[in-house]
DNA sequence: TCAAAAGTGTTAATGATACACCCATGT
DNA sequence: ACATGGGTGTATCATTAACACTTTTGA
């Protein structure tokens, strides 16, 4: 087997210079995930680019020179939601050479998670931002669709590992909220006492002392996520 | 809350051109894990930029504007060990401002496994190229330290959940070398007899009828991966 | 016959699953 | 009093963890 002996100058080495020839953009795209009663939300924006004139696409835009990725992606969610803070994840790269028709794309896909429950009041709609239900979504423009659904699976993965799903619920919860939460984003069905005793067992979540209001049945108790205990007690794994 | 209607304007839309301003490169760098006689391996190269002169760093380069990202970290590999389709994945992007001397230099993480034992008369040793203990890495040039550190915990994950340990011994291995590989990535002690119940439960390895020779005691069966009796099972999860 | 690793079962503990009724509240 | 969701326990099953001796081979 026969070595390439050229490569042996690359980007590591002090030979090499930066190649101006080597051009491309990079841009991150942002996943953001929104959930209010029992249904997941994603936020979209209408691409006005040939040839995906109308279609939806993700929310994303170029890393400017002074930002780190996450700081671009935080941005880019601050611009798009006026929220500070997000829950973000990076996912995974795209930059297959065609994926962008003005020419090479490279784009960082993150996830983000909204507590749509708590903002919803603050968060815009207008023409350049749509939530929609992800069951809806069937296509959208470049290849959003597909980062799109990458990022659903890891969503769903970290779902069954971490507490992440807390950044969808508002702080004060019930633990219906957070089974249905677990169902929805899952996919699946859980029995309501072996969910509860599971989280009793964790002991992650924090009693309120406070029962729900404005509902015309028994109220449910209200309860918290402490990140705190979760630390305590050193999970790693939820497994539903 | 403001929104910020400029970025209304992005990457996405057909009013922004891809700004030349954006100078960047983008790179591939390759955390290439081996594995041989009860030892993970990294191979390493001779860094001769300063800062960082003499240190050891990832095999890395440049993606070229004609391929995809998968296609130049399998370029790497080949170009560096000669083996083709060597297994790869993407972990993360690593894009600090200031995380390469030369500039704004973006670079995408992969994890590869290679068969050392299979391949290692094969393999270059040279000052381009070293193999190290993993345990003897303590700090690289650049960010790679951190980049090893990552993706070694993504090979850690990846063996608990996917048969992915396979690809770092030879195509007939014993049990107990599968074991030690097992206890040698993920850095713990197994059981022999709940291992072996293990194995035979998930039913993805195939029986070689042949056993070991050269060895000074009983010689032990050997086995191989069966991918498809592993896609059969639909199997999802190792756990060890 | 000795050294060295191969190979093999059982028990106890833990965790997961399945399942049905009474309770508290608002209307 | 009725409708609605809130809240609770037990029994079975499956999985994991702990543990020690006999067997086969080459030297």
């Amino acid at each position: 087997m026969e070595m390439n002996k050229a490569t042996q100058e690359n980007i590591n080495s002090w030979i090499s210079q930066i190649n101006v020839d080597y051009k491309l953009a990079l841009s991150v795209d942002c996943v953001i995930f929104g959930y209010t009663e029992a249904d997941l939300f994603i936020a979209l924006t209408r691409c006005d680019m040939p040839p995906y004139e109308g279609d939806f696409s993700l929310v994303g835009d170029l890393v400017r020179p002074h930002e780190n990725l996450d700081e671009a992606a935080q941005r880019i969610l601050h611009d798009r939601t006026g929220l500070p803070n997000v829950y973000l994840e990076q996912v995974q790269t795209f930059g297959n050479i065609n994926r962008h028709p003005l020419g090479r794309v490279v784009t960082v896909a993150y996830y983000s998670l909204i507590k749509l429950d708590e903002y919803y009041d603050k968060l815009p709609f207008d023409d350049y931002m749509v939530w929609k239900n992800i069951k809806e979504v069937k296509s959208l423009a470049f290849d959003h669709k597909e980062i799109l659904d990458i990022c659903l699976s890891r969503l769903q993965k970290q779902m069954k590992e971490q507490p992440v799903g807390f950044n969808l619920l508002p702080k004060k919860f019930t633990l219906n909220q957070l089974q249905q939460l677990y169902e929805v984003v899952l996919d699946l069905k859980l029995d309501k006492r072996n969910f509860r005793r599971k989280l009793k067992s964790l002991d992650i979540l924090q009693d309120q002392d406070e029962v729900q209001t404005d509902v015309s049945h028994r109220p449910a108790k209200l309860y918290s996520f402490n990140l705190a205990m979760y630390h305590q007690n050193g999970i790693d794994g939820f497994l539903f």
